[in-house]
DNA sequence: AATGAATGAGGCTTCATTCAT
DNA sequence: CATGAATGAAGCCTCATTCAT
């Protein structure tokens, strides 16, 4: 109340959309009911489609809202010292810093959505060049990748291919936490980083 | 008439099995009704209880079949000239060899139903686990990984990632036709089994 | 308006338990459909699972509430003057006072639900104890239970086979109307009565 | 096949019908279904529509079967040497005599379903008249029909009166075995006939 | 005579969405 | 702004019945 009614719309908009990713997670877009999600946020089913015109909305709004969080984390990359930093920063936000689990169950349904619904698939589809670009953009500007004889753009293919590939491998809940899961995975992209960019071996300053 | 009763059966579930495919792939798993299964199938809906208990049924047994299809795969890449040769097959039959786009649509939609379903995700873990080992294994006998210092198990980990990692964007259907699109993957493929392996150069027989 | 929410809740309750019972001695617990219900009420079908579980819950419901009704009947039979009143009065209410077929044949349905519903077993056994009791009771206070030499524990239990005997009787629809059908069976229930109790006779206060 | 088509059909339709009993019994007229009674009789679904046009000439045949062993009961009955051995008579089998579970379960359901069914509702009422009438006459010419008042149609209106009232109470399965439940129904409905017969004490040929 | 595969109508139940309060 | 009662279409599944073999 302290906020004017646009914040307000803002904070309830981003109330159902905390309780909709958990429930996406949980049950799937079309297994998790209006009901499921107005509970987990405390409000009345109603009261959602004040926000959002339909049940289609929120998910579109939630595709959105992922677009947005994988552009800050593009942006928290780009500002990290060296290529391999950024890489590690990517990688770990990439299926959900705190909540692997969740992020990544919504990610595969976003992904399955995505091959039906166009809206979805073309907010997919530009996230996914966005993040691409960025990286290529990266890996161009930096010294380090000069040990292969691929170009810019197909390296960052094949990093985000590992990502991807790792966040699919995540909903199986392979291994017993998902700490340990996420370290097994970094150890493997860590070869791929490797194999294509030398380390930036402390500087010759001498 | 020719056949005997059993293999009426085996039919009978295979053409379901093929119709829920393209169900499954087209709608998703949840989102495609027992009718459009029936419809596609050529059939009437109480048929499929005949050979299957109920809906969930069906998706176990389309993921049992996709778990027999991966083991097939593995079996002709096996018997591949080169390691190469085998995770060119292997790249290709991953995603599906005539319609990738189907076939990548129905492994997103298993994904995200293993994060929900124990029976699936266990089915799927098998299916993981055993292409892992038998690519661990055939690299592990090929003369042509010399070329780091990674284990056989780290590059198979790294291959599959890639190889699902493409299949989940393949349904983002970037590009026009997915002949085009397979293409792409496979170069971007080709460059990380170049990383990994030297080429088994044109034997010497010089 | 005036009555608060669980009024309202409890109104349709009571509403759909008042069409459930029509449907159910018209066609029987299970041939009664749901849609048969919400139609008799006069609302939709999905309303009826805001106040039910499910069918069965409204069968169980429906057995409560039979439970009840038969309770105030004995409270009412309890106050009567003599113990041939509270006869009469259970005997008029057992089937229906409004209603003998309705209420009849939805009595002969519990039974037969009984014989397979552990749950609505349950209840009718309760009912049937303590009406049991209860009349075990009265008979045991009263003043006019002397001709025989048989328990009040044995008399109650004469007294309920023959209304019951009677009450499955009337689900066959002999005689011109229910009005005449009632008078015939009080007159041989009166016959019993007669034969265990020798009539309180105005009382000697000459 | 050692038997003429006649007999085969006889034979038939009973093995059929002596199935749906059972099912009857356990499930009810209408929870049993057609494949129900097939299994138990050990044939196949279609064969039962070789003997019976549908499902509802399947509970026509098991109502006029039921007719005629109430039927044979009344025979037996008339041949006892006293009233009281008749009646001990009627009321044994009139729950069955081997399994009072199964048949009390049958017949309040063949009530219930006279009370929608008016081809049912008509063998039923037949049924009551017949032994009503059967059991009258047995009464009329006794000797030991003296005790009261009531004629002797009165009479046999409270005897089968008790005897449904118990029948229906079968069904809860009030106390252990059925053995003992019905020696506890033999004491109470003894009783009656004691109020209404005085018992042809060894008659005085002296 | 006998089988059981096949059909499809119909029943129970869920759920996105609306609207009176 | 907020609620949650109410609607009704649609989905899953069962089952009486038919029919080719």
């Amino acid at each position: 109340m302290s906020l004017p009614q646009s914040d307000s719309g803002l904070d309830r908009r981003t109330q159902i959309l905390d309780a909709a990713v958990v429930c996406f997670a949980k049950r799937g877009f079309h297994q998790a009911s209006m009901h499921d999600i107005s509970a987990e946020a405390g409000i009345s089913v109603g009261l959602i489609y004040r926000y959002f015109q339909n049940k289609e909305a929120v998910i579109s709004a939630m595709a959105d809202r992922h677009k947005q969080e994988i552009q800050e984390i593009l942006e928290r990359a780009r500002q990290a010292p060296g290529l391999l930093e950024s890489l590690e920063i990517l990688f770990t936000a990439h299926c959900g810093e705190k909540e692997p689990q969740v992020v990544s169950a919504f990610v595969v349904d976003l992904f399955a959505e995505a091959s039906r619904n166009p809206h979805v698939a073309e907010l997919v589809r530009d996230v996914c060049e966005t993040s691409m670009s960025g990286v290529t953009d990266l890996i161009a500007r930096s010294p380090e990748a000069k040990a292969t004889n691929l170009t810019p753009r197909e390296m960052a293919e094949l990093i985000f291919a590992v990502n991807d590939g790792m966040l699919m491998r995540n909903v199986l809940k392979i291994g017993s936490t998902s700490q340990e899961r996420r370290e097994q995975q970094l150890k493997v992209a860590r070869n791929l980083w490797r194999l294509l960019f030398k380390k930036q071996t402390e500087p010759a300053y001498a």
